[in-house]
DNA sequence: AAGTGGTCTAGACCACTGA
DNA sequence: CAGTGGTCTAGACCACTTG
């Protein structure tokens, strides 16, 4: 009441994290509901509503229906992370791009990638394994499998002409995307491969993308040494 | 106008989402004013709104006041990143957490360091190295950085007791953070504090968070080999 | 200078979900 | 079933940014 200041929902977010920050509300802690946040504050529920959602979104609280807002009592550092489309990353630096289809069959996935999937019974995928040139040299090699029932399509598609990446991402939405990272040492095809000494430490990333539930398809890059991922936020 | 329906912003999302699809609206091509699809759905603009700043969350859409809504010419897969506090991390998965201090000291930051914090002049930054155990077994190591000038208090913390990112995180907010993840093959000192074999591939996480356009803190943390990040979104 | 997105308000109603 | 967050509306004004 006595803030005749306005206040903008940025303002009231800062100043509501300040009080986690100085622990006037302490991890695991209940806040006060919306509406008496807003008359405190004096701004409409609206804005506070915002404000909140800002902080759920990074991760500083958590918001449910009747439960009330809770300072979440595990902090966590969240970042935001793109994986762009490869051709469009190198050429963005200004170099060149190239792609070659190594192999392309249809069969059986492995347990692995049935488990990753979801599938019960047998079911047939496209395995699609691919090579990324940057200037020429071997940048990223992608081992993907395309699920035949969600992307029937994916077989009149001439992945020898365009990756089936880009071809996905420009035709198939998602709704959930699961990525994993990790470092592993090149074994010996591999290496080959990438034209590079067997064991080198490369950063590898998995991906796999559903909708509504039904797997489109599943993708493991290895990038080539000194590989790196940039996240903002 | 045709439709009646009560349209709700997930569902004007979709909807707009779908036309991006199917290549109504094109890479780089200009939607509508809010204004204008509000008519057109028959909703409020507020609620178009809603729905673009999802679709601008998603890398999907770009938004400019004046410019107008622009279809992103260069999708990208995002995702959200989580990383967690490590302690919690191993104690979430119900094993042992353990800590160590191995140095701390103040120092004259190297060059790269100085670089990633945009130090000019020379400036004494706090150094301290530690190791995160799980099960007894080293787990995470760390070489961070603190800034004396931002956070003159880290001085007062035992470090000896408490990790500098748990401290930090609880006690420091930040409004920009810059992560990068790589692959390293470890040297050898690094490989004996971590007692696997020199050579091994491990992830490499750095870190520098900001508040207000000064440094706080640069961390880079060299987990054991196996070691996944997961992303959900 | 003008166009377009961004925010705020006040109020209503909806939709979860915990007690 | 009742409490709390989630959404929607209509309208006003603001703030950026481009032509």
């Amino acid at each position: 009441m006595s803030n005749t200041q306005r206040q903008s929902w940025i303002d009231v977010r800062d100043q509501i994290h300040g009080r986690i920050l100085d622990s006037t509300y302490r991890p695991g802690d209940r806040l006060p509901r919306d509406e008496d946040l807003a008359g405190e504050f004096g701004c409409a529920r609206t804005t506070i509503h915002r404000a909140m959602r800002s902080l759920a979104d990074n991760g500083i609280v958590e918001r449910r229906r009747k439960a009330g807002t809770t300072v979440r009592s595990d902090p966590v550092t969240r970042t935001t992370l793109d994986i762009p489309i490869t051709r469009l990353e190198v050429e963005g630096r200004g170099d060149t791009y190239g792609y070659h289809l190594i192999s392309r069959e249809i069969r059986q996935p492995t347990s692995l990638i049935a488990a990753r999937f979801g599938l019960a019974g047998q079911q047939e995928l496209l395995n699609a394994c691919s090579l990324h040139l940057s200037n020429g040299r071997p940048y990223i090699f992608e081992n993907r499998w395309i699920s035949l029932q969600t992307v029937p399509e994916i077989l009149d598609v001439d992945l020898s002409e365009e990756s089936a990446n880009e071809w996905l991402v420009r035709n198939r939405p998602y709704n959930r995307c699961d990525v994993q990272i990790y470092a592993h040492a090149l074994a010996e095809t591999d290496a080959a491969r990438m034209d590079i000494p067997t064991g080198s430490a490369v950063l590898v990333l998995e991906r796999t993308t559903w909708i509504n539930g039904n797997p489109i398809t599943h993708v493991r890059t290895l990038t080539s040494p000194g590989y790196r991922l940039a996240t903002s936020g």
